[in-house]
DNA sequence: CCGGGCCTCCACCGTTCGGTTGAGGCGCAG
DNA sequence: CTGCGCCTCAACCGAACGGTGGAGGCCCGG
């Protein structure tokens, strides 16, 4: 039973390339080739493929709006070139059966595939990682601009609030005296235009700073 | 550059298989079979591999426990034979840079291999998936285990509190008096074992009550 | 029928927080 | 050198919260 596929991306090159790997598989047939959303939404539609691979940009209609039309026609395999994590956020919540960056190697291309039409999901790597740094206890930073314009300081009081901590516990932790957890606490809800420590912690765990 | 690798799995036939694979490629040499767990850091800590490939159940010390020793030193890659839930979890929390499962086939080990040790992670598509379907838009699993046992209107209030209204706002949102509002907080609280309203929102948040 | 859980309210009191004002020290750019 | 921003602390006061001990009503199951 071979794994029927459509794909779609705007540039003939890519196109091309994807095919190539794809017809080289004697598990896989490539069922149509479309250069934009519309065209591939309308291909799933009448050629029910098993698996839709679709670039994320795409003219008149891109890869995300065309997956969530056809998401529940077919397994939907995003590519693309960059890994963005805004991108993969959505992608995700679209319910994608699949993540490949356009570099990484036809073996990964062709799991994806296999993995998407097998009703799992593959993910690049190089997506993998970020997103496990942004989810994982490990990973830090990640900037929200909401938070942005906090000093350093006011950022570890903020965290520590978010966490539940009193501004006692919190002055113990940093070794500051409470007098300077409040007033970084009072700088930083000004800034951040919130009203008390609640939602200074709404913020903080929406935007990342904890998790 | 060649990659090198530890590999450790008690069972003997899967160490081998495991080690046959990496062999036939040219990039990638095995230079420790271990197996068990003690075995597998001794190796990993003399021989600083690129990457470490550990069976997640192993005698005397687990493959969770083994990848906890050595994240600082290499980058672990996961192979176990279920994608148990609660096990991914706990590992991608360890911080591993793979997930792999025993049935996964050459190509995804060997480019979870070449995946980890590029800084990336790979998961293998079955678990993946999984992760995906737990993944509520937020990432974390729809479900809230810590959160049961709370009656209904108990978690309108967390759920409120988590968004930073005051008791006064969460009295007027919800018709209720403030004395009523502040029952709820304090029956909640207990059962949660959580000591103020900012460990409630960070309960709340990091369960997926709030978004 | 009666216990038990849930929901609703009240009063009281100590603790914590929110916000202000004011102050000294540090480092850095102008 | 002189601001300026950041970090550090202090005193003070009103507002909000945390916790306790009640109370009455509802519905459901033993």
């Amino acid at each position: 039973m071979t794994i029927r596929v459509v794909v779609a991306d705007d540039q003939e090159m890519v196109r091309l390339g994807l095919s190539m790997i794809l017809r080289g598989e004697d598990d896989i047939e490539v069922v149509a080739e479309c250069d934009d959303g519309p065209s591939a939404v309308e291909a799933v539609r009448r050629l029910r493929p098993d698996v839709a691979l679709l670039d994320i940009r795409m003219p008149r209609l891109d890869g995300l709006e065309a997956a969530r039309l056809v998401a529940q026609d077919t397994r939907v395999v995003i590519v693309t070139t960059f890994g963005d994590d805004d991108l993969v956020d959505r992608a995700l919540d679209v319910g994608v059966a699949g993540f490949v960056l356009k570099d990484a190697g036809p073996p990964i291309l062709l799991a994806a595939v296999r993995a998407a039409a097998a009703g799992d999901a593959l993910i690049s790597p190089e997506v993998t990682v970020a997103l496990l740094k942004r989810r994982g206890p490990t990973g830090r930073p990640a900037t929200d601009p909401r938070l942005a314009g906090l000093s350093d300081r006011e950022l570890d009081v903020v965290a520590l609030v978010a966490r539940g901590r009193t501004n006692a516990e919190i002055a113990a932790d940093l070794s500051l005296s409470v007098a300077t957890v409040k007033t970084h606490l009072v700088n930083a809800s000004r800034r951040l235009g919130v009203r008390n420590r609640v939602e200074i912690a709404a913020l903080a765990w929406s935007s990342g700073l904890v998790r």
